[in-house]
DNA sequence: AAACAGTGCGCG
DNA sequence: AAAGCGCGCACTGTTT
C-alpha cells in the first residue's frame, strides 16, 4: 500500500504541518533530571530486590538447572521452555513460530506465585529501560525534544521518536507516575493538554453519515458505551457503572469499529467480570446477575462450530449483529460500499485529499481513512494554532502532539486565552475550512500546576 | 560489531 | 470471506 497527497491542499497540509511539527520539536520538554537519575537508582534497587527474591522460587531453580550460567531472566524463550516444557503448564496460545507465549495474558492465565511477581519485575524494567533510562538519554540541557514525523506512517498520521513521545505510561496509574512526574512544566507555566473527545468517532462518521451515530455525537444525554455496555452484560441503565461502561467501550464498540468480531470480544468482555471483579452498580456480582439471565458459560469460542445458545458467546454473537444491522446499518452499508469500490478500482481518496492505492485487507481499507483524517483534523489545528499563538504575541509554546491531542506549556497567566483560542481552532474554524466535518467537534482539557509536573495533570473546564 | 527477525509492551 | 488499525523501543538469539 501507499499513501499520498492528491490533492494541493493536502500537500499544503503536510509541508505546513512539517514546518509546525519542527517547531514544536525545537520548543522541546523540560525534565527534572535530577528526579530521573534517582528514579532510575530507587527502581533498580527495586528490581534488584525482586530479582533476589524470584531466585528463591522453585521455578528460578528449575530454571538455573536447565540453563546453567546461560540463565537470563529476560529471555522470554527460556521461560517459555521452563513453564511449558520442565514446569508441565500447559500452552494456551504460541507465538507465529509456533513457540508458547510468554505475555501478560498468557503467564496471567498460570497460578504459580512466581508468574505474578516475574510480571511486576518486567513492568518495572520496562519503565526503566524504555521510559526512565530511555528519557535521560535524550536529555540536553535539561531538555528533550523528541521528534514528530510525517513520512513514515501508512495512513498518513504522525509517529515521534527518539525519545517516542506519544507511548509515555497513563494506564498504568503507579507506571505513569512514575514516568509523568520527570516532566516538568517551565516555571509560571503549566502543561495543558487538549484531546478531540473521540475524535475518530466523529470523524468516521463524517465519511458513512450514520443517523444513529450522528443523534449519538450531537445528544449528549444519549451515551454509546454505555449502551452496549448495557446489551453485553444484559443491564439497566442504572446498574451500569464506570467500569463496565469501560469495557462496553474498549471491549465491544472500539473493536468491532476496527474490525473485530464477537468470538474476540465474547472472550475479553467475559474475562472481565473475573479480573476487574465487575459488580452491577446495585451491588450484584456481574457472573450472578448474567447466571440470573440464564448465562453461566462462556461457550467454546470454535469459529468452526456454531455457538451453543445459553452461552454468553452466543449472546455476543447476537448482539454484534444487532449492532450492524439494526443499530447502525447505515454504518455498516457504507463499510460494505467503501469496501467494494476499492476491489473495484484498487483505491481510495480520504477527506483529507490523500490517495492510498495497493494492496490492503478490509479492516485496513475501512481504517485508513478515518485514522488518517483524524489526524489531519489535529494536524491543521495544530499549524492554524502555532499561527495565532504568533499573531497574538502569546508565550504559549506548543511542545508535543499525540495523534488526537496537543500538548502545551502556557503562562498561567495566558491560560484564559490559550483554552478559548484552542477551542476556536479545534472546535469552529476547522469546519469552516474543512465542511465535509458534518458533526460537531468537541474539545477536552488537562492541565498541571504552575511549573508542576505532569503526573499532576487534571480536568480544567474550558471558558465560554 | 552490526544487522535482522522475533517477541513483548507502552501509547492513540 | 474474514475475523481489530497505527506506531517505537528494548531485549534475545541468530546471521552476516
Amino acid at each position: 500500500m501507499n499513501a499520498m497527497p492528491f490533492t494541493k491542499e493536502s500537500l499544503e497540509l503536510l509541508q505546513r504541518g512539517c514546518e509546525a511539527l519542527a517547531v514544536v520539536e525545537s520548543n522541546g520538554l523540560r525534565i527534572d533530571v535530577d528526579y530521573l537519575q534517582k528514579a532510575i537508582r530507587r527502581t533498580e534497587r527495586k528490581i534488584g530486590h525482586m530479582a533476589e527474591e524470584l531466585v528463591q522460587d522453585e521455578v528460578a531453580w528449575v530454571w538455573r538447572k536447565t540453563f546453567g550460567r546461560k540463565m537470563n531472566f529476560s529471555s522470554t524463550e527460556q521461560l517459555g521452555n521452563i513453564l511449558f516444557e520442565k514446569m508441565g503448564f500447559k500452552a494456551e496460545s504460541f507465538t507465529e513460530t509456533g513457540k508458547p507465549k510468554t505475555d501478560e495474558k498468557a503467564l496471567g492465565a498460570l497460578t504459580h506465585p512466581f508468574v505474578k511477581s516475574y510480571l511486576k519485575m518486567k513492568k518495572l524494567e520496562k519503565a526503566n529501560s524504555t521510559y526512565l533510562k530511555g528519557l535521560l538519554r535524550e536529555v540536553q540541557d535539561g531538555f528533550i525534544h523528541p521528534f514528530f514525523n510525517l513520512h513514515l506512517v501508512q495512513t498518513y498520521r504522525s509517529s515521534s521518536s527518539d525519545p517516542n513521545f506519544q507511548n509515555l505510561p497513563i494506564r498504568d496509574e503507579e507506571m505513569g507516575k512514575l514516568i509523568r512526574t520527570a516532566f516538568l512544566a517551565r516555571p509560571g507555566h503549566r502543561i495543558v493538554e487538549i484531546d478531540g473527545a473521540g475524535i475518530e468517532v466523529r470523524i468516521a462518521a463524517c465519511y458513512h453519515k450514520d443517523p444513529v451515530m450522528i443523534s449519538y455525537i450531537e445528544d449528549e444525554t444519549k451515551d454509546m458505551h454505555r449502551d452496549m455496555a448495557m446489551q453485553c452484560y444484559m443491564l439497566k441503565q442504572e446498574q451500569v457503572g464506570k467500569k463496565i461502561r469501560y469495557c462496553g467501550k474498549n471491549m465491544f464498540v472500539f473493536p468491532q469499529f476496527y474490525g473485530d468480531w464477537y468470538i474476540d470480544c465474547a472472550r475479553s468482555l467475559w474475562e472481565a467480570i473475573g479480573n476487574m471483579h465487575l459488580v452491577t452498580e446495585d451491588g450484584i456480582p456481574l457472573k450472578e446477575h448474567l447466571q440470573n439471565k440464564g448465562i453461566f458459560e462462556l461457550g467454546e469460542l470454535n469459529p468452526k462450530e456454531d455457538s451453543r445458545p445459553g452461552t454468553f458467546e452466543h449472546h455476543i454473537k447476537l448482539v454484534e449483529r444487532d449492532f450492524w444491522e439494526k443499530r447502525f446499518s447505515v454504518y455498516n452499508q457504507w463499510r460494505k460500499s467503501w469496501f467494494r469500490k476499492y476491489e473495484e478500482t484498487g483505491w481510495f481518496l480520504t477527506k483529507t485529499g490523500f490517495i492510498c492505492q495497493g494492496v490492503m485487507k478490509r479492516n485496513e481499507v475501512i481504517n485508513y481513512p478515518v485514522q488518517g483524517s483524524a489526524f489531519h483534523w489535529l494536524l491543521w489545528c495544530l499549524t492554524q494554532l502555532l499561527a495565532e499563538l504568533k499573531k497574538r504575541n502569546m508565550k504559549t509554546l506548543i511542545i508535543g502532539q499525540i495523534h488526537d491531542s496537543i500538548v502545551a506549556d502556557v503562562p498561567d497567566e495566558e491560560m484564559e486565552e490559550y483554552l478559548v483560542l484552542a477551542k476556536k481552532v479545534m472546535c469552529k474554524m476547522v469546519r469552516k475550512f474543512w465542511p465535509w466535518i458534518i458533526v460537531p467537534i468537541d474539545i477536552e482539557a488537562e492541565a498541571t500546576p504552575v511549573g508542576g509536573t505532569w503526573a499532576e495533570k487534571k480536568g480544567v473546564v474550558i471558558p465560554e
